[in-house]
DNA sequence: TCCTCTATTGTCATGCGGGG
DNA sequence: CCCCGCATGACAATAGAGGA
């Protein structure tokens, strides 16, 4: 923990604060101005001084105010601010944005980053619960032509995914829907983690009987629900970023949306962050992206503690409104865990 | 391209108050 | 009474912005 005098501490809060605000360096003259430390601007310069030095803040040129750097605003954040709570009306009005998708998995987490990128004004990112978790509930098997079959998955959650499989051999829609019956009665009701193990161990078992149908009914019913471990991730409000004067840059925003592409970067990134319970705020270069590296990350993991399903957050600039950010994102993690799990463990 | 204007800085001499 | 630390105002230096 680095020690700062308590006038050391008023004047970069002052700083990064206004900093915040106005997206332009701040000078010692506004900060002698603005904060209630009854002091000169020439005594605000030594103070900023050494500051500098510590490397909380930093000038772009000689004849500029400061900014405050990576390390002033995670000192801020940790020790500096004061969180705004969310007002009675916001939170209804968060919670009303969920009413009427709760059968349905995949909507809930669509509206879910809705409401984290509506609400903030940034990017909302939600990583929705693995589907290793999920409970089997139904499957549907459709012909679409010679070798190709389009699965469709529904899990008790209500999340539905469709999947075309590939058939070396070809199927009869009739014989697609024995096989269909086939496996829902097996299946049903099993965690899809589980899945994998029930089938194999039926492939052995159907083997001894020579049932060829059901040997395909198996082979068919492990590519289509037996995945390796992708998840997805739902990303919302992304333009909003571009209103931030740090993105005028077109290489710089490029870069960015880039990245907002290719999922897998901030998937890994995501899933680093799901070690730890409650919010968490990372940092442009603690983020290990360099496209992102001018942004910060917000988030909140999900779910009961011990069993967390998922993590949601809002990227912004490191210039973000934290104070308002942090309780949006913490309240909306609270509202999705409970929504979870009030409708979506009970059984069926 | 160059010049002027403006904002901000670092430094220095000065003054003030407390402790020895 | 002197010394020390600290706050302050003054001032020159510097660099970006904007106009000719």
């Amino acid at each position: 923990m680095i020690l700062l005098s308590e006038r050391s501490k008023k004047v970069l809060k002052t700083i990064v604060k206004d900093y915040i605000d106005t997206g332009e360096p701040v000078g010692s003259r506004t900060v002698a101005k603005k904060s209630d430390l009854n002091l000169s601007p020439a005594t605000i310069r030594n103070v900023m001084a050494d500051l500098e030095e510590m490397g909380f803040l930093f000038q772009p040129h000689t004849s500029a105010g400061r900014v405050p750097t990576e390390k002033g605003f995670r000192f801020f954040v940790d020790a500096l601010l004061e969180l705004k709570e969310l007002s009675l009306l916001e939170r209804e009005e968060i919670r009303s944005n969920y009413q009427g998708c709760k059968a349905d998995i995949s909507e809930l987490m669509r509206r879910t980053c809705k409401i984290l990128s509506a609400f903030s004004h940034y990017t909302g990112i939600v990583m929705p619960p693995p589907l290793q978790e999920t409970i089997f509930k139904h499957i549907e098997f459709i012909r679409i032509r010679r070798n190709q079959i389009l699965a469709i998955f529904v899990a008790s959650s209500g999340l539905v995914q469709n999947r075309v499989v590939e058939m070396e051999e070809d199927l009869s829609q009739d014989e697609l829907d024995k096989v269909t019956n086939y496996l829902n009665d097996l299946l049903t009701g099993l965690p899809l983690r589980e899945v994998r193990e029930r089938i194999v161990e039926e492939m052995r078992r159907e083997k001894m009987a020579y049932d060829d149908l059901l040997q395909k009914a198996l082979q068919l019913g492990g590519k289509a629900l037996v995945t390796e471990q992708e998840r997805d991730l739902y990303i919302e409000g992304q333009v909003n970023i571009l209103d931030e004067p740090e993105f005028a840059d077109i290489e710089q925003m490029k870069g960015l949306f880039k990245a907002f592409e290719e999922k897998s970067l901030l998937v890994k990134l995501l899933d680093r962050s799901m070690k730890a319970e409650g919010v968490q705020i990372l940092f442009g270069s603690e983020c290990e992206i360099t496209a992102i590296e001018r942004c910060s990350l917000i988030t909140s993991t999900y779910g009961q503690p011990g069993r967390f399903l998922g993590i949601l957050g809002v990227i912004g600039p490191v210039r973000m409104n934290y104070s308002r950010v942090i309780p949006v994102v913490d309240f909306t993690a609270k509202l999705l865990t409970d929504i979870l799990e009030s409708e979506w463990s009970s059984p069926l």
